[in-house]
DNA sequence: GATGCCGGGTG
DNA sequence: CACCCGGCATC
């Protein structure tokens, strides 16, 4: 059946036919003689999913709404295209925000006490600006110490005793009972029951005991926040698979922190989140609802409590960092400096909480700090994001990519000039075809992409010690991180750019030990990769 | 045609 | 990542 598929259709639809047997009757096409686009598509063919995906007619649209899934769940219907229809108008219907069909709206006044839904509960709050333009509401919980920003229809007005809000909720909409502002564009299964309403304010606690702070935004302060894992994931990014991981199924844990693409938030799992309860709509999918257990498993809280540590008071507000000793200190600097008088303070009093961190002393990390992968290299000294200047990086670190900066900057020279080298040789790859030749050999993933640059070597022929300095990050002879990393991205273009490399000379596993004897191959040969045994 | 090996797929 | 293979370039 499937030859008569490809014979019918036209042949620049050949390379979206899919059958069940797809990769089988593109290799047909294939032997025919249309040579690249259909190994191309013969490739393609074996994934499945891009296969899935075509089936569908052309004009149907490939995603596929969440809500019309579950709206038209009852008639399951075998077609996207006839969904289709369904799908453009049902879901702005439902979606459609309560306070847009025709009720009042009341204006709200700065100061002004009133309710609004957060972290899964009514929280009380007092109004600190109502923007008609905008139709939001920028509200200052009391609770919960923070500024959130929601729409006018979900804030309604603290009466003494119960709420009247201004929006009918339930009877609103017929489809969605119930209806809460959270989660207005997700349909999220609703949760109930006390259970649930503990696991919501233990989030709540969670999300507001970390340091979600303005210094998110510090250039500085963001630069040095950058934890140890996400500046080891930049350099993979930067040489050339940023799109892919985000597709790929080993990085998926990657998605939900550095996979998104905010600019660069030195905590990467606690400011989205900060985010989104500025926006009134915390707890909002499930995917959220282990992350807290995931924080509370980590123990954040307790691992800061060491013997003899000496709490110092950080300021994270955008570069400024000054550290002062005493709370009440860094509250007022916070307050006189940053926050200023202003005439409204009231409602900004206790803002200054999140405007500074503890930092401990004695070689702890700080509070804000990541995981403590290593221990510090200098003891006595407050972990390097808070509070120590990175060490004077050469000139070189500004020539970098603004979303990269300069990796060696940031880590412990020191630290890395002592250990890579020692370490770093010692690495082998168990099989012969993943050695690459001498120079190249000794890279781990994360030895690489600390040193990326060492795997692009040019011209050195062999291994030898002096090669093996020259690794170290306190070198001064190696070109600056710019060029490394230039050269990391442009060696696969080199790479590629020349033809397939010359054939060797050396006799190859195969005519050594011949065909019959593939057992005693080397590895590279009997994965017909280069032969590693026999090098040239 | 045989050989070497690159690029990609699979589990 | 180990293993495998299609296919291309070269011999």
């Amino acid at each position: 059946m499937s030859g008569s598929q490809v014979q019918g259709l036209p042949a620049g639809h050949r390379s979206v036919l899919y059958t069940p047997y797809g990769a089988f009757c593109l290799q047909v096409v294939n032997r025919k003689g249309n040579s690249m686009a259909s190994v191309l598509s013969r490739r393609l063919g074996k994934r499945s999913l891009l296969g899935a995906r075509v089936l569908g007619p052309p004009g149907a649209a490939p995603h596929s709404e969440p809500q019309a899934e579950l709206l038209e769940g009852a008639a399951p219907q075998p077609f996207v295209a006839s969904k289709d229809a369904s799908c453009q108008e049902q879901p702005k219907e439902v979606l459609k925000a309560p306070g847009t069909s025709g009720l009042q709206q009341v204006a709200f006044h700065p100061g002004q006490k009133v309710c609004v839904w957060y972290g899964g509960q009514e929280c009380t709050g007092l109004v600190e600006r109502h923007s008609w333009a905008e139709d939001k509401v920028t509200v200052w919980l009391l609770d919960q110490k923070l500024q959130i920003c929601c729409k006018a229809e979900e804030v309604w007005l603290a009466e003494p005793q119960g709420r009247i809000p201004q929006v009918p909720p339930p009877e609103h909409g017929t489809q969605a009972p119930a209806y809460r502002p959270v989660s207005r564009n997700i349909d999220v299964p609703k949760r109930k029951s006390d259970a649930v309403e503990m696991d919501e304010m233990m989030a709540a606690m969670v999300l507001t005991s970390l340091s979600c702070s303005p210094v998110v935004q510090s250039p500085p302060g963001g630069e040095a926040n950058f934890s140890a894992s996400r500046t080891a994931c930049d350099p993979w990014k930067e040489s050339g698979d940023v799109s892919d991981s985000g597709s790929s199924t080993t990085s998926g844990h990657w998605s939900g922190s550095s996979g998104v693409s905010t600019p660069s938030p030195p905590h990467p799992q606690a400011s989205p989140k900060y985010l989104g309860d500025a926006f009134g709509s915390p707890q909002t999918d499930n995917g959220f609802e282990t992350d807290p257990d995931a924080f509370l498993l980590d123990e954040p809280a307790p691992r800061k409590r060491k013997n003899s540590v000496k709490v110092m008071y950080k300021c994270l507000w955008p570069s400024c960092g000054k550290v002062l000793r005493s709370i009440v200190g860094i509250k007022r600097h916070v307050k006189a400096l940053h926050l200023g008088d202003t005439v409204d303070s009231d409602q900004f009093k206790r803002e200054e909480d999140f405007y500074y961190t503890e930092v401990q002393l004695k070689g702890e990390a700080a509070a804000a700090g990541g995981p403590p992968a290593d221990p510090a290299p200098t003891p006595s000294v407050t972990s390097p994001p808070l509070t120590i200047l990175p060490p004077p990086p050469p000139p070189k670190a500004q020539s970098s990519g603004p979303d990269h900066p300069g990796l060696e900057s940031y880590l412990p020279s020191g630290a890395l000039s002592k250990s890579a080298p020692g370490s770093f040789w010692h690495i082998q790859a168990d099989h012969a075809y993943q050695a690459l030749p001498p120079f190249q050999i000794p890279v781990s993933p994360h030895i690489y992409t600390s040193i990326s640059w060492a795997a692009a070597p040019s011209s050195a022929s062999s291994l030898s010690p002096v090669r093996s300095r020259s690794l170290s990050f306190s070198e001064p002879q190696q070109p600056p991180p710019a060029v490394k990393s230039h050269l990391i991205v442009t060696s696969p273009p080199r790479a590629q750019s020349t033809t397939r490399k010359a054939r060797g000379e050396a006799k190859k596993c195969r005519k050594v030990y011949g065909i019959e004897h593939r057992d005693q191959w080397c590895t590279a040969c009997r994965w017909k990769k280069a032969c590693q045994r026999f090098l040239d």
